[in-house]
DNA sequence: TGTACATCAGTGAACGCGCGTTCACTGATGTAC
DNA sequence: TGTACATCAGTGAACGCGCGTTCACTGATGTAC
């Protein structure tokens, strides 16, 4: 049964989020069509009528990830702030609704597409905001200390995720917390090499 | 036709380090029975003699992947060797040959099999060998710059490959070789927080 | 050591299920008068 | 504003391909005498 074109609308807004949602979770071999159509309220066959194909709406799906996780990080007023809050449990747990760098990284990079471009495009606004977000030092220590400070969020979140041992994932946490959450003195460009 | 013990023995090897490669570059789901027997030199039909089922060769083909990281890092005397080269850009193009934790970090943290334990186990190792690599402070704070440099490496690479850009990806993997390979000096416990 | 037979690693066709995609149909919406 | 018709969003059955899995078969290996 037809519904008025605002429903419709609604529907596809809904079947995009969904997805996102979805596909962060388990990645995109990991969700059908039809689960995106029913998480969404909706039944598999309406599909085409929204989307040419699964893959333009993963491409759609993983920029509107980008966008929301641009936004709630466009939050944060300071570093230890943002950092405290992707380093979370809360964020740890709920991938669905978490940083799509760190759900769909690996996946996307075997991509090579709009939805590549898409995150290179977030990855690069993102490093802006970090380095806006550092107080110390000239702009290129600030950038390279954002890119760092990424990696680390990136990776501390991946790890915290991966781990089999709920503490073990607390600790990592914690210590990706401190260690990047905090301002720290200035560091020697060039350190003495260790051991 | 029937092979030697000694062959079907080799043969078996070769299925399972060709699998780690594949499922390393491609992912669990982007890789098909078929591709890994003939990678091997083999026809699919002979892979149910040596395996219940694809999900039991990838816990051992995982498992044979994060051996083999193991192994290549222990081989480091020092830190800054070891991130040298675990930030390589040779590292980074080469996902088939490289660390288990970053190809198939995220598609780990969706198990929960034995697969998940032994990523946890190697990531335990992990930690140790790096704590023991970081000569300054004492042991807990070692071990949690043992973390934070662990997620640094995973995240720098995971980003350095989801990235389109060649230039921002050797540019990404250059400040976490300089902030994660050297050694610092002794940072601030609890420093002033950014803004 | 040589011969005859049993075993079994590997082959390739076939099966069946899941999933992306298509399509005829429904009935509410939108529009023309 | 009300009526008649056209449109089209959504439904659910069906299609077809890919992929994991099975199986009858082959012929070289391993073994018993």
């Amino acid at each position: 049964m037809r519904v008025s074109r605002e429903k419709a609308a609604e529907n596809r807004k809904r079947i995009v989020d969904t997805a996102s949602r979805l596909f962060r979770e388990k990645g995109f071999d990991g969700v059908g069509v039809d689960a995106i159509m029913s998480g969404a309220g909706l039944t598999h066959g309406g599909f085409y009528g929204h989307f040419g194909s699964k893959d333009d709406l993963a491409a759609e799906a993983v920029l509107r990830a980008l966008e929301r996780s641009a936004e709630k990080q466009g939050r944060h007023a300071n570093l230890t702030e943002l950092v405290s809050e992707y380093l979370s449990e809360r964020h740890c747990a709920d991938r669905g609704n978490g940083c799509a760098i760190a759900a769909l990284g690996a996946d996307v990079a075997r991509r090579h597409d709009g939805v590549r471009r898409g995150l290179t495009a977030h990855v690069r606004g993102q490093l802006d905001r970090l380095a806006r977000l550092i107080k110390n030092g000239p702009a290129k220590r600030r950038r390279k200390r954002a890119m760092a400070t990424l990696a680390g969020l990136v990776g501390a979140l991946t790890l915290a995720r991966a781990v089999d041992d709920p503490a073990l994932s607390k600790e990592i946490l914690s210590a990706a917390r401190e260690a990047f959450g905090e301002a720290r003195a200035r560091q020697p460009r060039h350190a003495a090499i260790a051991a």
